[in-house]
DNA sequence: CGCCTGACGAAAC
DNA sequence: GGTTTCGCCAGGC
């Protein structure tokens, strides 16, 4: 029997208005702009915050859209759950990210963020959602 | 109109 | 324990 069916934790449902059209880009850079400065979060910790923990790639496709919006959102500021700037290449150059990154205090090594651990900003628990 | 891709994540194999 | 697959939503072709 194939294994092909993962559906370990069921996601909780999306506004009970059903509206998640641009509204949640918007959250996303929101929450985004509240990093502060020196410390990085994950997309997937945006994503629970937002209440769709699930939807972590809609975070990611949403920094597609962080340089056109304003004040621009610290998207350098976000990197996936293990600490990889998954998103540099992304960058017009793409050794950007890691320079802002390293600008701020933060060391990178490898395309990783040393101490993540320790510089992982959590919206969930510093915003107190 | 349908299939593939994508800056993620987490379980299944 | 490394690799693979699924789910999420949206956009591109």
């Amino acid at each position: 029997m194939p294994a092909k069916k993962r559906a370990p934790e069921k996601i909780k449902p999306l506004k009970p208005s059903g509206k998640r059209d641009e509204n949640f880009f918007e959250l996303v850079f929101e929450v985004a702009r509240q990093i502060p400065k020196g410390r990085v979060t994950s997309y997937g910790a945006i994503a629970a915050s937002l209440g769709t923990k699930s939807s972590a790639r809609l975070v990611g496709w949403a920094m597609n859209g962080a340089g056109r919006v304003r004040p621009k959102v610290p998207a350098h500021r976000v990197v996936n759950r293990i600490g990889m700037l998954s998103g540099k290449h992304h960058f017009s150059p793409p050794g950007m990210m890691e320079k802002l990154l390293k600008k701020e205090g933060i060391k990178i090594k490898d395309d990783q963020v040393q101490d993540f651990k320790k510089l992982f900003w959590d919206p969930v628990q510093e915003l107190g959602f």
